[in-house]
DNA sequence: CGTGCTTTTGAATAGTATCAAGGCCGGTGG
DNA sequence: CCACCGGCCTTGATACTATTCAAAAGCACG
């Protein structure tokens, strides 16, 4: 049983680690269940308990929700120090589920302990709340670009989103097992659009393939056809 | 100028009232903008603090999002007791806009005076945790039903919400000023497409169409044409 | 009863999905 | 070592769906 302690976890960006009392550490430490889950296993039906929320001390995990058909749409990739699968109070949810993409070590954490977490840790809940808030800005987002982007954008969206998640500085190929697949459930299309598009934009020179393995040659140019989509408004800051 | 005191206000599903001690009600009382706003007027640009959070005392308001060539894409409607408009301790937004549907009275609170109430009323904290929780839930599910519903389908979920957000026992008409330009933009399309599925609805007889006001003739059925995308998965309670 | 705006409908076009065939590649066993 | 097999990938042809353009009809207001 894997069980890497909350004192000597080095992921920093969890909230866990950053707003919680060493007091509340140890309790964590105690409480939480760890689990190990090579790539392509599913996180939700792996972890018994089921109310309560998970956290990732490594690796990555796509959230995704199967449609009609069994078509699955992928809505975000969670990692190091993001949290997942939390459904408030009630035990319902919208076939919502958890899939590793790589060697991952998932925390989780049942409701009545994380309740006295939020009382003790006023920072956590505040944390969390604003976590969940930036989360929600982004979906709303992302539901105005699926809606408006023809194909060529939303597979370029996709690529920049997995390079964002799965890309290193040292190579420029994507180690993602079934890219088109992801692909297409990310974009929200079928595998021969995706093929399609990837061929042309290996002609422009934006991507290369090497047998199953996709390749990123210029990420900037990829990143311009999308830009439109996504430009922020920077505020003035005034107060008052 | 308009003021209804936290302690009279009859909103009860305000979080603020639901779980802040009367000692910050009072603060609230003092510290909040609380402005009223006809139709169609833009809530975002009308207050002037900026960093801080909307909630809404009586009305509906629409929260979009401007696209390419002024393409909205409205993403919710918040009503009596939601929370809009904050954007965490960064001053950047993705265009986000808040637009009143109908007389609404709106409050407004700063960020710091915010801040403070978190760490005295946790379970004010808490409490919109899961609130952005279920609104990101909700926000997953509703990208994944534009991503794979065809125009009918988008139509008739456009429709729904509607109701549920605008309609009444009493009559069956939706009472939306410029209504297929607000279906339009909830299901992301154009307003030629729009008109043609009304049609077809009519002749269905779902809905009626009198001059430009639509009415609800049979919601059980335009449920129905959606149904298959949102069923929602009953978990065991298992404990443990 | 115009005038200007919104709505509806038709027709043409563009975009996307589906179907089907062939190609490529890695693995396996003769 | 090579032939074959199965799974994945690519591409073309076709069907379908959605968007755009354009014109006519409807409605509200003076």
């Amino acid at each position: 049983m894997v069980h890497i302690s909350c004192n000597t976890c080095p992921t920093d960006a969890c909230l866990i680690k950053q707003y919680c009392s060493p007091q509340w550490l140890n309790i964590v430490d105690q409480k939480k269940y760890q689990t190990f889950f090579s790539p392509n296993l599913n996180v939700f039906t792996e972890i018994s308990p089921v109310l309560g929320i998970y956290f990732i001390q490594s690796g990555i995990v796509k959230i995704l929700l199967t449609g009609i058909n069994d078509k699955k749409q992928i809505v975000r990739f969670a990692q190091k120090g993001h949290f997942f699968g939390h459904r408030g109070s009630k035990d319902e949810i919208y076939g919502i589920s958890a899939v590793s993409m790589e060697d991952s070590l998932i925390c989780f954490l049942e409701n009545n302990i994380l309740r006295n977490m939020f009382r003790e840790n006023q920072d956590f809940a505040i944390g969390l709340m604003m976590y969940y808030s930036q989360e929600l800005r982004k979906m709303e987002n992302r539901l105005k670009n699926i809606s408006q982007m023809n194909i060529r954008e939303k597979i370029a969206e996709a690529l920049v989103l997995l390079w964002d998640t799965f890309g290193s500085n040292s190579k420029k190929e994507i180690n993602v097992f079934h890219i088109r697949d992801v692909i297409t459930n990310i974009a929200g299309t079928n595998i021969q659009q995706v093929s399609r598009q990837l061929s042309d934009f290996e002609i422009e020179g934006l991507i290369s393939r090497g047998g199953k393995k996709i390749s990123i040659l210029n990420i900037a140019r990829l990143r311009t056809i999308i830009q439109k989509y996504n430009q922020l408004i920077i505020l003035e800051n005034r107060s008052i």
